[in-house]
DNA sequence: GCCCAAATTCGACAAAAGTCGGAGACAATA
DNA sequence: TATTGTCTCCGACTTTTGTCGAATTTGGGC
């Protein structure tokens, strides 16, 4: 691709962004000129924690998930995102090392926007500050539901809300890289324990789980189960 | 306290922190007028999970816990806040009903900044946004090694690094509320759980408890615990 | 359609965390 | 100094979660 498209690209993938909507066209021209398009594959790493990458991540296509691990080799999901939403906001604005590793879930591609230009921006367009809180805020808000789920809640809760929060109409669709493994590692446990929870929900009669969704079955009951050790 | 003595004492207190530091004395003055102050006794609640409740509070004095409560009477800390901090800032940038209570863990002053003045001041001052920004990261990092501990870690892990990071010269002084059971909230467990780690340190030579201090005796043998399952 | 790697499934077991009852120590009051 | 309520401490027990090995199924690429 000719640098000229490259930033053609950019600007298209970025306008698309709530963060960049405000922005004159200009300007964004000039963001875009500079961002870095950067492809990966399935299963490739983006960033490792602890190394340095200070700069805002926007997601053009695919998804990716930002993960703590274990030396012994579990693994935490932090998030998942795909295309539209932004990552590494922490490392913009602070100068901690990087608390994450990102990994692609699925071929995707990213740009990247320099933590200085991100600054510069920030200083002249208050809208776009905040914008960025309001993400900033609903990300803390998603991290302190799942801090409530590790501390309060039994995995069977967990599970049973992980479903009803993102079934619609009664069914969940899985994507190809929506293994149990991965959604153990997504409610903060392992994938046999998953297994079985969904196992003993499928002889309970809550739910049934199909080639590649999930269907609910009784939502009240599901609801109770949530509840339940809440 | 006349009202005008109620500004100044805000003003006072607000130019102490971080996120005015930089506005101008009449701003400074219109934002302390409009704030409001409120005292609240040991154990009194400040606000619940759920109410509605938009405002930036700053703490003038005392110290507070943030907190999520799970109906069978447990509860997990996510913060802890002291003299200059401020909370409840999610509140402030999104829509979201409010996420979590906060309790006074001793006598404590707080000043409430109501939500649109808080975004008036932001459009106006974007060296404040950007205050409020690594304000916020820097939150989000807390929650994140929270979550590392409560998904990766066990109990004894994290008891020592806790140890560890808030130790000064080997000794850690304990303020009169923070009891077992508050230790525990923190760490997300159970007092009983937290008695018998520490117990379990004491015995291995890595720690002595006294009156008002834990002292770290073999600081080495705690980091090996802290990693050990880390 | 066939093959291989990966994902799922399963039962038995191990370890960590949580629960309970109650004894004792402590600290803030009266 | 006496008293009271809270905090700490302890051992026995239950529950939940995690681990392991191995059989079985699945899905994608050839």
């Amino acid at each position: 691709m000719s640098r000229a498209n490259a930033a053609h690209a950019a600007t298209k993938a970025l306008s698309a962004l709530l963060y960049f909507a405000e922005l004159d066209p200009a300007t964004l021209k000039t963001v875009a000129q500079t961002a870095i398009r950067r492809e990966y594959e399935t299963g490739q790493v983006v960033f490792w924690e602890g190394e340095p990458c200070a700069g805002l991540y926007v997601v053009q296509g695919g998804w990716l998930k930002v993960v703590k691990l274990s030396p012994d080799g579990r693994e935490q999901v932090l998030r998942i995102v795909s295309a539209g939403e932004t990552f590494n906001e922490v490392s913009v604005f602070t100068t901690a090392p990087n608390p994450a590793t990102v990994v692609a879930l699925e071929p995707s591609t990213v740009w990247i926007i320099q933590r200085k230009v991100m600054l510069r921006l920030l200083d002249q367009h208050p809208g776009m500050a905040r914008c960025i809180l309001q993400n900033l805020a609903e990300h803390v808000l998603y991290l302190v539901s799942l801090i409530e789920d590790l501390s309060l809640r039994t995995v069977e809760a967990r599970l049973a809300r992980h479903l009803l929060e993102r079934a619609s109409a009664g069914k969940l669709r899985r994507h190809r890289w929506a293994t149990q493994a991965e959604m153990a590692a997504r409610l903060g446990t392992v994938p046999d324990v998953i297994n079985r929870a969904l196992r003993d929900m499928v002889e309970e009669g809550f739910i049934e789980v199909e080639r590649h969704q999930i269907r609910i079955v009784d939502q009240e009951g599901l609801k109770a189960k949530a509840m339940l050790d809440e």
